[in-house]
This record gives structure tokens, C-alpha cells and sequence, in this order.
DNA sequence: AAATTACTTTCCAAAGC
DNA sequence: GCTTTAAAAAGTAATTT
């Protein structure tokens, strides 16, 4: 018997921060290789890291957003490779910007096949979305942990919305525990 | 004081207004369609709650007429699919799907999946099937669903393949893209149902 | 007809329209 | 609301080989 929370993956961490700082963007393309900047289109810029693999939404304000880690480790690398090639163009940076994790996303593995039909009958219509024509999961808000989960007939599932790394574990736990008392689990 | 008078006779005006012309815009979708009209009236009803519950604000008047529309067929038991429900609408499809979930959601209307089983009487008049091919189509329906294959798959495309299969076992062939065509599907996606389908039922 | 690419859904922050 | 970024799940669809 494998336990589906042992098969909890972290997928993406999403997270903001600031260096306390107004910034250039036009000068700050022209100076980091690599920066996209289209302003007609999105007043950020975007840089990507290669180690950890990561990207950036850089502000204007100096406020930036850091996605596609693959862990909270990988979002401060990210950001504080990012940090020192701003500081390398001579633009001053707080010392311990703080970063705040907004949301992370991890996939698991309940290890049977669900019956998404009865699924959405016995979790109660009120909390499911389950909209085969437009998309194959079923989408469940769940209240405590506060995080969504997508389910898939195939028993994978996605976890959403959570800003600690125990949401999952917990919301794992939780859909285990309600499915296994309707009795729609293998 | 008057002011705020007149903007209350003004906004009650637009509303009228407004709901006139969803109700027309919900009877013009709803002839295209040809569904009964009790179907509208349930429309109608769905569209009024969902402005007296205030959820227009932010919304076109044609999608939520349309979301209301596709609830109601829904709720009545003869589901359109969004696709034919859009190719009536002035909206794309993407919105009338958004604007249903949310509707749903706030007038807990909660619809429950659409049985494919449904689509099956409409689908197979229009390939002029026999009234056999339709009990056919239903069965495989029934027990490819027993055998869970139904989760997260398109109600239309898992009819539009029973109904292929039904076609073929009672001799009244149709081809793959006969049925994708009166399904709006494509043959890859029958193709693939047809197969699992065929399986669950023992055959082949 | 198989492979590839791309789009559907969920979450979140950012600045500005 | 929208715009952009990232990531997974699985189904469907449009292209390409």
C-alpha cells in the first residue's frame, strides 16, 4: 500500500518579492541578455534563469514575480541569481528583499481509477465543477486546506491555490479521507 | 433626490429593455435549435433569476442569454452541446461556457453531468437510424459507462462512437464522418471511443 | 493513421487599461 | 474583466509527416 501523499510532486512555485528599488525597464533590456520587454502588450519584463529553471516578471516599480520553480529552494536561487546580476548593473538592491510564496501547484497519484460521475454527485454538486465537454477534470474546492484540486479518472490530480508545502500533504489527506467514504475509491 | 429618482426610472427602463431583448435573443436561439417551448420558458425563468440576482453586471446580456438557454436544455433533459448552442449565439464558445459555470454556480442550478445517452434520439434521427440502433447505441452506452470509461471523456463524442458501433452491429452502417458530422466531432475521437467501447462490450 | 503541436481547466502575483 | 509567466493533469482538435 503506497501512500498517494508520498506521491505528492511540486510542479510550480509561484512567488513575489521587491528590491525596494524604481526601475528602467527600457535601460534593463538593452542591459540583460536575454530580457523580453513589450510593453504594448504586458508592462513587465521577463527574464528566465536556466539553474534553477525559472521565470521572471520583472516591474517597473521594482516589484517581481517569480515563476515555474520547481521548489520554494529553487524560487530563492532564482531570485537571488537575479538579484545579483541587477546589482552587477549597479542598481541597488535591499539586502534580504523578502520573498512571499503566492501559490504552489503539485500533482499526485490517489492510485485508483475514479468514477467522476459519482464523484461529483457525492462530493456535492455545490462544491464540484465537472464540465466533461470543456475539460476532462473535475474541479473541487475545498474549504480546509483553502486549495483546489483537479481530479482525473485516471486517479492523478493536481493541487492548487496552497502557499505552504503541507496544503498538499493535508489536501491530499482530506480528498483521500471523502472519497473513501463515499466509497469511490478502488 | 430627483436625480437619483430618475436614474432608478432610467435603469429600470434599460432593464426592461434589456430583458426584452434577451427573451427575443433566447426565443430566436431557442427556434434555431428546435427546442420545445418549455425549454424556453425555463430559459426565461433562469434569465430572470439571474438578473434579479444581479449576475449580468459584468457579463453581455447575449452570453448569459445563452448560458440560460443551454442550462435549460440541460435541465429538461435534451442537452445541446456548446458547440451547437454557439453556432446559434452571437457569442463564442469559450464565454458561453464560462458564463454557464458561473450562473450555475450562483443560482445552484446543479445540473448534473450531461448524460450521453441524451444526445442519442437526436444524433441518430438526424442519420435517420432505426428505432433498434438507438436501444443499441444506449446499451453500449450503459455498460461502457458501468466499466468506467465514461470519466472525464465528451458526452458527445462517447454517443456520437455508441452510435457508430450500434450502426454497424445492426447493419445500418454510417460512416466515422456521417456521425462526426451530426455529433461535431472528429472521426479521430470516435475512432478512439468506438475502440474502448467495443471492448467493454465484449466484442472483438 | 500516427506523431506533433496546441488549446481547454485550476491557482497566484505583478501594473495598467 | 484583460494582458504575461509557469506547471501538471487528460481529452480533443488541427497540422504535419
Amino acid at each position: 500500500m503506497t501512500n498517494p501523499a508520498d506521491s505528492i510532486e511540486i510542479q510550480n512555485v509561484v512567488a513575489s518579492t521587491g528590491i525596494g528599488q524604481e526601475l528602467d525597464l527600457e535601460a534593463l533590456a538593452e542591459d540583460l541578455p536575454g530580457a523580453d520587454f513589450n510593453p504594448d502588450n504586458f508592462p513587465g519584463l521577463v527574464y528566465r534563469t536556466q539553474e534553477p529553471k525559472a521565470a521572471a516578471l520583472i516591474f517597473r516599480s521594482g516589484k517581481i514575480v517569480c515563476t515555474g520553480a520547481k521548489s520554494i529552494d529553487d524560487v530563492h536561487d532564482a531570485l537571488g541569481i537575479i538579484f545579483e546580476k541587477l546589482r552587477g548593473l549597479q542598481i541597488p538592491v535591499e539586502d534580504d528583499p523578502e520573498i512571499t510564496v503566492q501559490n504552489i501547484v503539485s500533482s499526485a497519484d490517489l492510485g485508483h481509477n475514479l468514477n467522476l460521475n459519482a464523484l461529483a454527485i457525492g462530493l456535492g454538486l455545490e462544491d464540484v465543477e465537472y464540465e466533461p465537454e470543456q475539460f476532462p477534470g473535475l474541479v473541487y474546492r475545498m474549504d480546509e486546506p483553502e486549495v483546489v484540486i483537479l481530479l482525473f479518472g485516471s486517479g492523478k490530480i493536481v493541487i492548487t491555490g496552497g502557499k505552504r508545502t503541507d496544503d498538499a500533504e493535508e489536501a491530499v489527506e482530506e480528498i483521500v479521507e471523502r472519497i473513501e467514504g463515499l466509497g469511490l475509491l478502488g | 433626490r430627483l436625480r437619483k429618482w430618475q436614474e432608478r426610472i432610467r435603469t429600470k427602463d434599460a432593464g426592461e429593455r434589456n430583458l426584452q431583448f434577451a427573451l427575443s435573443e433566447i426565443d430566436r436561439m431557442a427556434s434555431a435549435l428546435g427546442v420545445p417551448r418549455s425549454v424556453r420558458e425555463v430559459a426565461s425563468v433562469i434569465y430572470r433569476r439571474a438578473l434579479n440576482e444581479d449576475l449580468i453586471r459584468g457579463r453581455s446580456i447575449e452570453g448569459v442569454s445563452t448560458a440560460a438557454l443551454y442550462a435549460a436544455c440541460r435541465q429538461e433533459g435534451i442537452p445541446r452541446s456548446l458547440d451547437e448552442v454557439a453556432d446559434v449565439s452571437r457569442v463564442p464558445q469559450k464565454e458561453i461556457g464560462r458564463t454557464y459555470r458561473y450562473i450555475s454556480q450562483e443560482l445552484g442550478l446543479e445540473l448534473k453531468p450531461v448524460d450521453p445517452k441524451q444526445f442519442v434520439p437526436r444524433f441518430a434521427s438526424a442519420l435517420q437510424l432505426s428505432e433498434e440502433v438507438q436501444s443499441k447505441a444506449t446499451e453500449i452506452i450503459d455498460v461502457s459507462a458501468e466499466q468506467g470509461l465514461l470519466s472525464g471523456k465528451s458526452p458527445t463524442g462517447f454517443a456520437a462512437a455508441a452510435i457508430y458501433a450500434a450502426s454497424l452491429l445492426c447493419n445500418e452502417k454510417k460512416t466515422q464522418r456521417e456521425v462526426a458530422d451530426v455529433a461535431q466531432v472528429t472521426e479521430v475521437t470516435i475512432r478512439n471511443r468506438y475502440q474502448e467501447q467495443i471492448e467493454a462490450m465484449g466484442f472483438r
